[in-house]
DNA sequence: TAAAAATACTCCATAGGTATTTTAT
DNA sequence: ATAAAATACCTATGGAGTATTTTTA
C-alpha cells in the first residue's frame, strides 16, 4: 500500500473510468492500470467490479476507498500544522519565452487567480531555447512552457495546444493585394485564407534574432516551398518586430498565438496560413524528467489543458 | 511521505536510536538515516533534536508521530477487516536442514508459540545446500536456515547465532584416552576442552554423504592441521551417525549445535574444541534478495537472536 | 577513543513509459 | 468498429547496501 494508490484509487473513483483517471493523474494508462492489480494482488481480492463498463466497485473497494480518504485526510492535515506557510509550497514557477508570457501564460494566470486563488505563480522570461539550456538549469522552476521537440532524455511534458505557423504581411506591402486576391479558402479554418509561400520567393523574411526555433521554421518552410528565404534578423522579440513590419516591406513566419491575442494582433497585418504545410506546434509544459507531478501541477496541467481548448 | 517512512520513525522512537532502529528493522543504519533526512527535507524542519544523544523529537517530530499512528492504524484497521483470514498471511516458513530443524528452530518455535501465539509456520526439512538450490526455488519460503556463507547475488540474511565446529570421538575409541589428557583448557570455553587436530591424522572422520557443506569442512580442518583425511561419507544423517561412532571407532568433525541441544548430545561421546581454528560458522535466516521484510517476519528475526543468545 | 550518525558511492527492484493486443459495447 | 483496459517489454528513479568519514559522549 502506497500513499500514491490510495489518490489514484481516489481520482479513479472520481472519474469512473481508467482511461480518464489517468489523464487526470497526467500518467499514461497502463501505469494506472498495473497499480490497480497491484493494489488487488495485495489485498487478494478484487476491488473493482469489471463485468460492465463503466465498472463499479466492489464491496471491498468501498472499504478501502473509505480508508484512503480517512488516510490522505490524516496526512492532509498533518502538512497543514506543519506547513501551513502552503503558500510557499504552492507557488507554481513558470517559464516561457515573452510571446507566450504575455498571452498565453497571463490569459491562463487571470483565469486561476478567480477559480483557484490558493494557487501562486512565479514567472519568468526566457529568450533561451529550451535545447540550449543544461537540464539542471530548469530545475528551480515547475514548468516552462514551450514547443515541442524536447530532448526527450532531459524532459518530461504535458501537452497544453496546438498551433500552426502563420504568414503575417503588412497589408501596405507591395505584394500584399496580389496576394490576398491569389489567397484561397482554406478547408480547416475559414476565418484565414491560405497561401502558397512559393508566391512570397522574393521577400525578405524577418525573425527575432534570438529565436532559433523559429528561424529554423522559417527556413524549413520556405525550403519545402522551393526557395532559399532572404532573412532579416531583428534584433527585437516578436512584439517589437510585427509592427515595425509595415515600414519595412518585410514579411514573418509567426505563431498563431500572435494571431490569437489581441496583444499582439495587428489589423494592418494580413495573417495567413500556409498551404501545404502541416507545421504546426504542439505546446507543453515541460518539466525535469522523471519527476512526479503534485496535486496542484496536475491541477494545473488539466485546468489549463481545458482552459486552452475552450 | 510513505508508509514505511511512518513504520520507521514509530521503531525509531520505540527504540530511541538511529542504530538500534536500524537493528529493530533489519536495514543498514545509513539506510534509515536517509530516510529521517528525506522526511525533514520533505517537511522542511527538523523533526529530531539531535543536539544531544539520545535525541529528542521535535514538536513537529511529536505530531509528525501522531499522524504515523493514526494512519497505520487506519491502514491496519483496513487490511483486518479485508483479510480476517490473517492465520494465512501470518505464516512463516521456514527450511532447514534437519539437525537445526530439530535443535534451533524446534526450540525457536515453542518459544514463540508461548509468545506470540499469532505466529504460524510450516516447515520443510531438506537435506540440499541453499548452493545448489536455484534462488526461485526458495521463492514460496519466508526464510532458510542455514550457514554462511552464501551466494550473495540471490540471498539476503539476517544473522540467527554462531557456532563452532567441534570433534565428536566416542569414549571407546583406542584414542580417546589418550586425547582427553593431551587435551587442554580452551581459553575461550572453559567447558570444553582443546585439542590439535593434527593427533588424529590416523581416524577416519565421518561425514553425513548428503552434506556437501560440512565435507568440506572437514577436509579443510584437517588440511589446515597438516594432513589430508581419511573420509567415511555415511549414508544417512547426523542424527544416525552420532550413535553409531561408538561401533565403528570413527570420529566426526560437527557442528556445535549437535553438543547443544539434548537430542543430538550424546554422553558416550566426547567433544573437543579444536585448536588453531577459528572455525565458526554465522548460522543466519536468508531470503530472496531485495525482499523487504514484513513487520512480522522481522518480529521472528528479531526475537530469534535474542531467544538465541540468551 | 569508541560508539553513533552522516556522507559517498554502487546496485537493483519497481513505477512509469511506449507499443501492442485483447476485451467489451 | 471503436474505445477502454490489459499485457509485454524497456527505462530510469529511488531505496538500500557497503565503505568511510565525521561527530559526540
Amino acid at each position: 500500500m502506497t500513499f500514491r494508490q490510495l489518490e489514484y484509487i481516489c481520482v479513479l473513483v472520481e472519474t469512473g473510468s481508467v482511461s480518464r483517471a489517468a489523464r487526470r493523474l497526467c500518467i499514461s494508462q497502463p501505469a494506472l492500470s498495473r497499480q490497480i492489480m497491484l493494489i488487488e494482488q495485495e489485498l487478494g481480492t478484487q476491488i473493482l467490479d469489471r463485468s460492465k463498463t463503466p465498472f463499479k466497485l466492489t464491496p471491498t473497494g468501498q472499504l478501502y476507498l473509505d480508508a484512503a480518504n480517512s488516510i490522505l485526510e490524516t496526512r492532509d492535515a498533518l502538512l497543514r500544522k506543519i506547513k501551513p506557510d502552503t503558500s510557499m509550497e504552492d507557488v507554481l514557477s513558470l517559464r516561457a519565452a515573452p510571446l507566450y508570457m504575455s498571452t498565453v501564460v497571463s490569459r491562463l494566470l487571470a483565469r486561476f487567480k478567480t477559480e483557484y486563488p490558493q494557487m501562486a505563480f512565479r514567472l519568468q522570461e526566457t529568450l533561451l531555447p529550451v535545447t540550449d539550456d543544461a537540464a539542471d538549469l530548469e530545475e528551480d522552476i515547475t514548468f516552462r512552457i514551450c514547443a515541442l521537440p524536447l530532448p526527450a532524455d532531459k524532459y518530461d511534458y504535458q501537452p497544453l495546444f496546438k498551433e500552426r505557423i502563420l504568414l503575417a504581411i503588412p497589408a501596405s506591402h507591395p505584394e500584399a493585394q496580389a496576394i490576398r486576391e491569389k489567397a484561397g479558402q482554406n478547408l480547416s479554418d475559414p476565418t484565414l485564407p491560405g497561401i502558397d509561400l512559393a508566391w512570397l520567393r522574393d521577400c525578405e523574411f524577418v525573425v527575432p534574432q534570438t529565436s532559433v526555433r523559429l528561424l529554423n521554421i522559417t527556413r524549413e518552410m520556405c525550403r519545402s516551398a522551393g526557395f532559399e528565404p532572404r532573412l532579416f534578423e531583428a534584433n527585437s522579440m516578436l512584439h517589437s518586430i510585427l509592427p515595425l513590419l509595415t515600414t519595412t516591406n518585410q514579411v514573418s513566419l509567426v505563431p498563431e498565438t500572435s494571431y490569437n491575442y489581441p496583444n499582439y494582433y495587428l489589423p494592418h497585418l494580413h495573417y495567413y496560413t500556409v498551404a501545404n504545410s502541416s507545421v504546426e506546434r504542439t505546446m507543453v509544459a515541460a518539466y525535469k524528467k522523471g519527476r512526479r507531478l503534485s496535486a496542484l501541477e496536475r491541477l494545473f496541467i488539466i485546468k489549463s489543458q481545458e482552459y486552452l481548448t475552450e
